[in-house]
DNA sequence: GTCTGTAATCTTTTT
DNA sequence: GATTACAGAC
């Protein structure tokens, strides 16, 4: 009857077959989370639930994609209708269907961190104009950062300026100001932030009843990857879906919770637990490391977790090896010769990553990799869809879907010459009047009268409101004019023109003009990355998560760098124990911990700050010195 | 109003 | 070391 879960062992079989109600997985890293997922959608789906009445909330988009897809090849069904991704999807896709009830218009845009920092940076200046220059008034990017806290704990701001910044508390009205400020600002230009997309839907829920009776109703099952890094208002949204049937499973390591300054609380682990009726299921067995790995991370299992020891089912392998050396260029050229040593050995290039705590930590890698001519691929760091060149794009877009966003009117308006902040400004305010397509058209002409330069952008606008398809609308802003404007002002401009053209590749595959914006902007539009199948991986190590490799370097764990600087200072270091943990733990095979005798963190942290490597005992590790 | 050069100001992690 | 704010030239 359940031979199909012949796969796995005791433990993730008895998590499996859990029957309706409530439960919680609790795993160890490499014990299998998403094989219990996946099997768990087969299980659902074998007993004769729907697709269409199964929610997958995943931590990444790719991580949905790849579940759904082995349950595809297991089942031989169709599952197209399960709704699945990051928890910001959902949350838009609901809130397009009830933007009204928020005073928002369905075709909202979403601003990503850059513009909603420029917004703040606006009505911050505004409202400084107002109240008179303040000597040490926090900036923009502190603002946001207050802001984003608030929101994403749901607390008061001024809980909120204590917690980060306390040294602001004298200015808490004038924040305020700005706070509220910078909520009409955003309604008034019909766009919402990464914070709002999960405030209101959350609000919708709780409020009204119908609609939260409606789209609880559409689904029997709930399941939640990576639970231990889900913040408030992502449980609040759990709950208040699953107030009809009451089928959710979450799978959680609260070792590995590392996203708690987007306000992730692993209470929330022992809340969901703490609930009557939830089932508690335990998988620590780990299948992905070698003992020898498994044995250094018994030793640095975060202090502040339930307590665990992971058992390894891989015998023996290579000590991990703790190597030093005198600063970041030799640390580069040692990780660049041992890659090109394993590569040799036989390990295939894909099965290999670099992690690291901060992007910069890796610039030194990147230089030598290149010089030895290894390819390698970057998982983090400027995105694709951050860069200059790709926002300009995408502005076009933006202002054809929403017409009120300012943001974007100024990006369009000022790659015109002769046109600078103000007249964009002037043009935005100008525009953000019309109230579909066509009267944009005839706005931006009636307004270029006024300003000869515009009347390009007039034209443009008007030839790619014509075309239908995405990829169409975007070819029409690139050949017309942008593929010129990159010539003329980037020396780079070929690389760039070739992100343009990758971009009209990803276009192809939307009908929606709506969906694709959201779908960039929130990073869940796939890569079709065929190109970059087996080369190295550079990675942050929050974006490592769920992911594994044969060998693994881990940069830079020196005081001050790994963990960070700001922790030090702060003596927030629990945080960091379980980004090290993650770390360590996504080695199957080999394991590389590198550090520096001459770190660039400022000298008295990384002569006093904890040290990660002096916490491991001797014996369970090999040591290389290359620092003479 | 726009453009350009210089001084000041930070430096994490992500949807 | 790179981004941003500001001052002064056009």
């Amino acid at each position: 009857m359940t031979d199909y879960l012949a796969e796995l062992d005791q433990e993730q079989k008895q998590a499996v077959l859990c029957s309706s109600g409530r439960s919680i997985v609790i795993a160890g890293p490499g014990s299998g989370k998403t094989r219990v997922i996946t099997y768990k959608l087969l299980h659902l789906l074998k007993s004769g639930i729907k697709p269409s009445e199964i929610l997958l909330v995943t931590f990444t988009r790719a991580a949905a994609n790849e579940m759904i897809e082995r349950a595809r090849t297991l089942t031989g069904m169709d599952l197209e209708e399960i709704t699945a991704g990051t928890f910001h999807h959902i949350c838009n896709l609901i809130l397009r269907k009830y933007a009204s009830k928020v005073g928002l218009s369905h075709n909202f845009s979403i601003l990503d961190e850059e513009d909603s920092k420029n917004l703040i940076r606006h009505v911050r200046t505004i409202v400084l104009e107002r109240e008179g220059e303040m000597k040490h008034f926090p900036t923009h990017n502190v603002l946001q950062k207050i802001f984003s806290y608030c929101a994403n704990t749901m607390t008061s701001l001024r809980e909120a300026i204590l917690k980060l910044n306390p040294k602001f508390d004298e200015y808490e009205d004038v924040i305020e100001k700005i706070y509220t400020e910078y909520v009409i600002e955003k309604r008034n230009q019909n766009c919402v932030d990464y914070d709002d997309l999960l405030i209101f839907a959350v609000h919708i829920l709780q409020q009204d009843s119908s609609v939260r009776t409606r789209e609880a109703s559409k689904y029997k099952w709930i399941l939640v990857d990576e639970f231990q890094d889900t913040n408030i208002l992502q449980l609040n949204l759990i709950e208040l879906l699953s107030t009809i049937h009451g089928n959710v499973v979450v799978v959680a390591d609260d070792s590995q919770s590392i996203y708690s300054f987007r306000g992730a609380r692993y209470e929330n682990v022992r809340d969901f637990m703490n609930i009557p009726n939830t089932k508690l299921f335990k998988i620590q067995r780990n299948y992905r490391s070698d003992e020898s790995i498994v044995s250094l991370v018994n030793h640095v299992i975060p202090k502040r977790s339930v307590p665990k020891t992971l058992r390894a089912v891989r015998p023996g392998g290579r000590k991990p090896i703790v190597v030093e050396t005198n600063d970041k260029e030799e640390e580069a050229r040692f990780v660049t010769r041992e890659i090109l040593k394993l590569i040799e050995q036989g390990f295939e290039p894909g099965g290999i990553a670099v992690l690291y705590r901060s992007h910069s930590h890796s610039l030194d890698l990147q230089i030598e990799l290149s010089k030895s001519q290894i390819d390698f691929k970057i998982l983090s760091g400027i995105r694709f869809t951050e860069t200059a060149h790709v926002k300009d794009v995408l502005a076009f877009l933006k202002v054809l879907q929403n017409t009120r966003d300012k943001i974007s009117w100024g990006r369009v308006a000022r790659l015109f010459p002769g046109v600078g902040a103000k007249t964009a400004a002037n043009l935005a305010e100008y525009a953000s009047q019309a109230s579909n397509t066509k009267s944009i058209v005839e706005i931006i002409k009636e307004y270029s009268n006024k300003k000869a330069q515009l009347s390009e952008l007039a034209e443009l606008l008007s030839r790619v409101s014509e075309r239908e398809t995405v990829s169409d609308k975007i070819d029409t802003i690139y050949e017309k004019f942008y593929s010129q404007y990159l010539e003329d002002n980037y020396p780079d401009s070929r690389d760039r023109k070739m992100d343009i053209e990758r971009l009209i590749q990803v276009a192809q595959r939307y009908r929606s003009l709506e969906r694709f914006l959201s779908d960039l902007t929130l990073n869940e539009a796939e890569e079709n990355d065929l190109h970059s199948k087996n080369k190295i991986i550079l990675t942050t190590v929050h974006q490592a998560k769920g992911l594994e490799w044969d060998a693994v370097f881990v940069l830079s764990v020196n005081p001050g760098d790994f963990p960070s600087y700001y922790a030090l200072i702060d003596g927030n270091l629990d945080e960091e124990e379980r980004i090290f943990y993650v770390a360590v733990t996504r080695s199957k095979k080999l394991l590389y911990i590198l550090k520096q005798k001459f770190s660039s963190a400022p000298y008295m942290y990384w002569t006093s700050g904890t040290d990660f490597v002096k916490k491991i005992p001797p014996r369970l590790v090999e040591y290389l010195d290359l620092s003479f």
